[in-house]
DNA sequence: TCTGTTGGTCAACGTCTGTTGGCCACCATA
DNA sequence: TATGGTGGCCAACAGACGTTGACCAACAGA
């Protein structure tokens, strides 16, 4: 993995940019998107401010590049459909439990227009077509993929944002007990009627 | 109601002080804690900056008053232990409906530590006592208000700040069907083991 | 060796922030 | 009619913010 994937040549100034992607995502996560300044991102990254703006254009083109993430959900096709509810659970945790990105995402989204677009756009391009898969009635995909959201972002809100001390405490074997069966429930029970 | 139930005397600036709040939530439910400026909130209360610090001392003197609340939450032991989970959801859902603290509140706990450690003294204080009463194994009530307070939580998230469509747009008689269940297992059902 | 490009620092800009203190208008009481 | 408190506005402070442009050092190819 040292090439890139891309054909993009090799810049002597790619382990800066590294360094400030990273000191981004880390002043993101813990402070949300105005007190994350780029002064304070540049110090993190022990260079100066003006190097920021001159790689990634200016604060919200660096979210942009900070942000980018895929979430990498399994396919659907390769697991028993009775199981989605677990595997989904358990993906979530490990993704949130070692990358700041996903932190640095919610936190932004709440208050940053621009954050909350892009938690809309990761929601359609990459849990809804999950959802279109395993759930029996395609047409009902939208609200169950809703249902799944609110459970795991709520989750990820009260243990690694708000940090409820029951609920950062909590084993991820217990959580996954316990949020597997209602993420499963939401994506192929039958609908309970109004 | 025109006394208040307190002592206070009636000042001639009530309706400046009430105006000033009013506007504070409603900045700090749209915008957050950091771009819910003092003079934003002042220019729509249409009194000067000033005034909000003599009334309320500094910005967070100010937050402190502008979200105070009392969830009033059902008295458990008023209702049958199996309709807790229904109860709890559709009384969430209206008092959210209804009141733009609690959405200021979501805002700025996201990213203010003040407003984390408000939230997580009205989970403690008014959730967590419920949830003792309600649960079979007292010693369980905290994990169990914790999942409880994840699912509602997660879903004023979606709903009311990311504003994902399919969770905005579904009916609050919809989501009390699929939530309540979910809520009554947290509250009621038997550890699922780890 | 010369030259153009790239990586990086420094100092400053205009603007916005929370916050302060001075000043004026009103109103109740004496 | 004087007087003291209360409600309100105005102008300014110091600091932090995103952003800019000038300047310097190192390296590549000719």
């Amino acid at each position: 993995m040292n090439k890139s994937t891309s054909a993009a040549p090799a810049r002597r100034s790619d382990a800066t940019r590294r360094a400030i992607l990273e000191a981004a995502r880390e002043r993101f996560a813990a402070d949300g998107y105005e007190r994350a300044t780029i002064r304070a991102i540049a110090q993190q990254a022990k260079i100066d401010p003006s190097m920021v703006m001159r790689y990634y254009g200016n604060k919200e083109g660096l979210f942009a590049a900070a942000v980018a993430i895929d979430l990498k959900l399994p396919d659907p096709a390769s697991l028993p459909r009775d199981e989605a509810g677990r595997a989904l659970v358990t993906h979530f945790l490990t993704m949130w439990e070692d990358n700041e990105v996903l932190t640095a995402l919610l936190r932004v989204g709440v208050t940053n227009d621009a954050g909350a677009e892009r938690m809309r756009g990761i929601f359609n391009d990459q849990l809804l077509p999950l959802a279109r898969r395993v759930c029996p009635d395609p047409e009902q995909a939208p609200a169950r993929a809703a249902l799944v959201s609110s459970q795991l972002l709520g989750l990820a809100l009260t243990r690694y944002v708000l940090r409820f001390p029951p609920a950062a405490q909590l084993h991820p074997e217990e959580i996954a007990a316990w949020l597997a069966p209602t993420v499963q429930h939401y994506l192929t029970a039958p609908h309970p009627g109004v």
